[in-house]
RNA sequence: GGGCGAUUAACUCAGUGGUUAGAGUGCUACCUUCACACGGUAGAAGUCCCAAGUUCGAAUCUUGGAUCGCUCACCA
């Protein structure tokens, strides 16, 4: 009787590339209509990266937010980019070069950047064709790339307007170098990871051969570049020698024994050599000390210059040894104890960092951390969940300047010219033609890049046009949310806050999600070395992408962290397969009248019983969605849909779809039609293609699901009685499908059953009019209502809240068996019954809990006892 | 060392003061009934980590402890 059909299988890999681009053909992800717009900026991916599950979660989560958004009416857009991640894309190239035996000096700078923007236009490809095949809504229109042109101009905005504000400055500090990329790194581009490694104990003699000093270090090699000896000023054992001078040795350089509070003295022996050129403490007590700085080390992590020739070139490794041993010939090597300590690696590279002396830039970052907080202090961002709140705090009260000089090529690079002949510094927006001071022409620029960060902090005005009035900033900054995951909180999160508050005078967004992180089944992070990883593409070719999104919505609760293997994406493969094929059920039986429009329907209980569970799935989709708590938005309509809709609903109007009167037959189906186009809305943000591939078949649907209103909770479709009504029908039906498994009744067997009603009970009435529902249900044609008419022989009792169930199941009872559940199920409800009883005996109970609690109580206990009575009745005619 | 989080069914996890604590997966039994075996029906399965406390009432709040994890931190 259907004119329309799906296919018999669901495959999604037959509609998603074809839905996608139909979208993308009409336009649907740009923002439209009018009122408070939703907006949301993608955290860029790294534009020569490819998408990993961390993507996948974090981008399906963005989509279900702006989805829905969306389809409330709200003026809503998602803004696409791409970071181009200084070290990584310049490692990229790097390698490539590395395996044409080439390095990146040989092509020299600009060779090298042109280079690596092809690289980036062959990537860029890569990732937004992965961001579509998840489905995410983005406004492509307005992409972004951090070094596109207008990004550029932002930084360089940013730069001047700092400098000139004081808040940037260059100088000679100890950084974070990392030897492999040969670049600084900020602080929190360091990983420390344990270590062992061990602690060597050294003699260093005095000068005057009255004998030495035992200290203990983990570095020997540093000895080269050591300055001094310090010890803490009241320890004992050194009294008296403070001032003296050591001869370092190696090194043959004298060096003073001098007294500073921060030595420890339980530590080691109490004495600690100084090397300020290579390590935090010692560059400070160096200050304090007026101490020399000796680099020992090149660029690249070897030991260069201020070191014995015979040094020159080792590695620290090498040079290790080799202390160790001239040491140890010395007769001034003690011994190297185990030790287990934290090394900082390159978040990137991986490679060891090795604290280094060199000219930097660096931006001060207290002012700008001052109203960051402010911005949380009045509460104009907020943190889902919220104990990030003290993460973000704890940050920034401990904050320390920022290194933002890269000795990079590929980058913003930084916008200082500094005069060849005079040595005039212009920070400036563009090159200046002439020195300011004396006028000469020949200026060089600064041949450093910034920190990428330093454009991804800017992202969610930048991309909207910042700093020009745009009517795009005007109209969508500040933004909405932003959805990330916490470990990205200090590089991304809260310098965005910082660069929001400092040069737009606006927190640049309200609400701050932060996602789980994906795991493996084993809790790992995923990770290339592990091969641990899995691919969203690959689940996409599996699954689907309504299934990587529903399976990421549904499990991602706050702040637990989710541990999946491939496997995991069944559960939203499943849900979508049960979709496909109730719609292809319903799809098959619409009428060749046609449907109803739904002021022509007329309800019965079930109906309304229904209509009040979508008001409720609605209802909490919302609360779910202003709290971010996705895992509640993916049970409830998975619930409504699979246990309500399809398990009872589809289930129950079979009767009418099937009846031999056709008005009937088009009553149920426009009614499910109707049910379904409305849940088919609800679930859109979540299963976007398989909703708008079964929207678009239905009679009179509009164009797209994708602007198609929310369904709306109106409390017309709240209907109590029918809710409880129908739930004493659930009950009922329970209670016989029971027994017949209980007592193994062939399914397709009719059975006979009795329900015998007590007088005044509630629901009688509607089961009585739902008596072929129940028996369609219960299995059992015969099914009857009764009231008090004669018990049968060869029954066994179900006993019910207002009724019994008498099910006739004759010589099959096994009466010990019988007995024997009844026992248990009696000793139960008595405990049950005991525990409610004292409760209420309790005055304190009485007294201070609410009314409707205690009523709630009273009512259960005397269900109960009920209960009880039925059962004991039952069991002594069991026993008779 | 500081801070944060976790500990609930075999597994992965929901559940922040008020039914006899839930879901998905897995397991058991039955069902190839004409939307779906990626299905249906029913079932088994839990000292809610431990201890003390607050409360009429605690998985939920407080304190202490245990175990695991994350994060920050300059013990050479």
């Amino acid at each position: 009787m259907s004119q329309i059909e799906l296919p018999k299988a669901y495959n999604p890999a037959d509609f998603e590339d074809r839905l996608y681009q139909f979208w993308l053909d009409n336009d649907l992800f740009s923002p439209r209509g009018e009122g408070e717009p939703f907006v949301v900026a993608i955290p860029p991916p790294n534009v020569t990266g490819v998408l990993h599950m961390g993507h996948g979660l974090n981008n399906s989560l963005q989509d279900a937010l702006v989805r829905y958004w969306r389809m409330k009416g709200r003026p809503t857009l998602w803004v696409p980019g791409t970071d181009h991640a200084g070290i990584a894309t310049q490692q990229v190239v790097e390698n490539q070069l590395r395996k044409e035996g080439k390095s990146r000096y040989d092509l020299g700078r600009k060779a090298f950047v042109e280079r690596t923007w092809k690289v980036k236009e062959d990537h860029h490809a890569i990732i937004s064709q992965q961001l579509k095949k998840i489905g995410a809504s983005l406004d492509w229109k307005r992409e972004r790339f951090t070094m596109d042109e207008g990004l550029n101009h932002a930084v360089r905005h940013v730069f001047v307007t700092l400098y000139e504000r004081g808040l940037i400055y260059k100088g000679r500090y100890l950084v974070n170098w990392d030897p492999e990329a040969q670049t600084a790194i900020s602080d929190d581009e360091v990983e420390y990871k344990e270590v062992q490694g061990a602690l060597y104990h050294i003699r260093y003699p005095f000068a005057d051969g009255s004998g030495f000093v035992q200290l203990a270090t983990t570095r020997p090699e540093t000895l080269l570049g050591d300055v001094a000896v310090a010890v803490h000023p009241t320890d004992e054992r050194y009294a008296g020698l403070v001032g003296k001078l050591l001869k370092l040795p190696v090194a043959d350089r004298e060096i003073p024994l001098l007294a500073d509070g921060f030595v420890d003295k339980e530590f080691g022996t109490g004495a600690v050599k100084i090397t300020p050129a290579h390590d935090p403490n010692d560059f400070e007590a160096g200050r304090r000390h007026n101490l020399a700085q000796i680099n020992i080390l090149n660029p690249d992590g070897t030991l260069g210059p201020n070191v014995p020739e015979r040094y020159m070139g080792l590695t620290t490794k090498a040079a290790r040894e080799k202390i160790v041993a001239e040491l140890t010939e010395l007769g001034l090597f003690v011994e190297a104890v185990p030790h287990k300590h934290q090394v900082g690696h390159a978040q990137r590279s991986g490679a060891v960092v090795e604290p280094y002396l060199s000219e930097q830039w660096f931006v001060r970052m207290k002012p700008l951390a001052e109203k960051a907080m402010e911005a949380l202090r009045t509460d104009q961002i907020r943190f889902y969940p919220k104990r990030y709140e003290s993460t973000y705090t704890t940050w920034m009260e401990g904050i320390r300047d920022w290194c933002i000089s890269r000795q990079l090529w590929w980058g913003h690079q930084i916008p200082v010219w500094t005069c060849d002949d005079c040595g005039q510094v212009h920070v400036k927006m563009e090159a200046p033609t002439a020195c300011e001071k004396c006028g000469k022409t020949a200026l060089t620029q600064d041949p450093d890049v910034l920190d990428t960060w330093f454009s991804s902090w800017l992202w969610p005005f930048s991309t909207l046009g910042w700093p020009e009035a745009t009517p795009d900033l005007a109209k969508y900054y500040p933004t909405t949310a932003v959805v990330t995951a916490y470990d990205i909180i200090f590089f991304w999160v809260a310098r965005m806050v910082m660069a929001g508050m400092e040069f737009t005078g606006k927190a640049p967004f309200r609400d701050i999600y932060m996602t789980p992180l994906v795991r493996d089944a084993k809790g790992r992070k995923m990770s290339k070395s592990l091969g641990n990883g899995i691919d969203p593409l690959e689940v996409v070719a599996e699954y689907g992408a309504d299934a990587l999104k529903f399976t990421m919505v549904y499990l991602s609760s706050q702040g637990q962290d989710i541990n999946l293997d491939k496997e995991g994406f069944k559960l939203g493969s499943k849900f979508a397969n049960k979709i496909w094929n109730a719609s292809r059920y319903l799809l098959m039986n619409i009428p060749t009248e046609g449907i109803l429009p739904p002021e022509q329907l007329s309800k019965n209980g079930v109906d309304l019983w229904i209509e009040g569970r979508l008001n409720a799935a609605i209802r909490a989709v919302d609360t779910a969605m202003l709290a971010y708590k996705y895992n509640d938005m993916g049970h409830t309509v998975y619930e409504f849909f699979w246990n309500d809709f399809c398990d009872w609903y589809v289930e129950a109007t079979k009767l009418e779809l099937y009846a031999d009167d056709p008005k009937r037959r088009q009553q149920a189906a426009s009614k499910l039609v109707h049910l379904l186009e409305e849940s088919l809305r609800l679930m859109h943000p979540f299963l976007s293609f398989i909703t708008e591939e079964i929207y678009q078949k239905l009679p009179g649907h509009a164009f797209s699901l994708v602007t198609a209103p929310y369904p709306v909770a109106m409390t017309e479709r709240d209907h109590p009685e029918a809710e409880a009504a129908f739930g004493a029908l659930q009950d009922l039906v329970g209670g016989i499908r029971r027994v017949r498994s209980e007592f193994a009744i062939d399914p397709a067997k009719d059975i006979e059953v009795i329900v015998s009603l007590e007088k005044d009970y509630a629901h009688a009435a509607f089961l009585n009019q739902n008596r072929a529902l129940v028996a369609q249900f219960a299995g059992s044609e015969r099914l009857g209502f009764a009231a008090g008419a004669p018990k049968p022989d060869g029954t066994v009792t179900v006993v019910g809240k207002g009724y019994e169930t008498w099910v006739l199941v004759r010589d099959v009872i096994d009466l010990p068996k019988e007995l024997d559940k009844l026992a248990k199920t009696l000793t139960k409800t008595k405990q049950y019954v005991q525990s409610v009883e004292n409760k209420l005996s309790n005055q304190a109970f009485v007294n201070s809990a609410p009314a409707d609690i205690v009523e709630g109580e009273r009512k259960k206990l005397s269900e109960a006892q009920d209960s009880i009575r039925r059962l004991m009745a039952y069991q002594k005619e069991l026993q008779g």
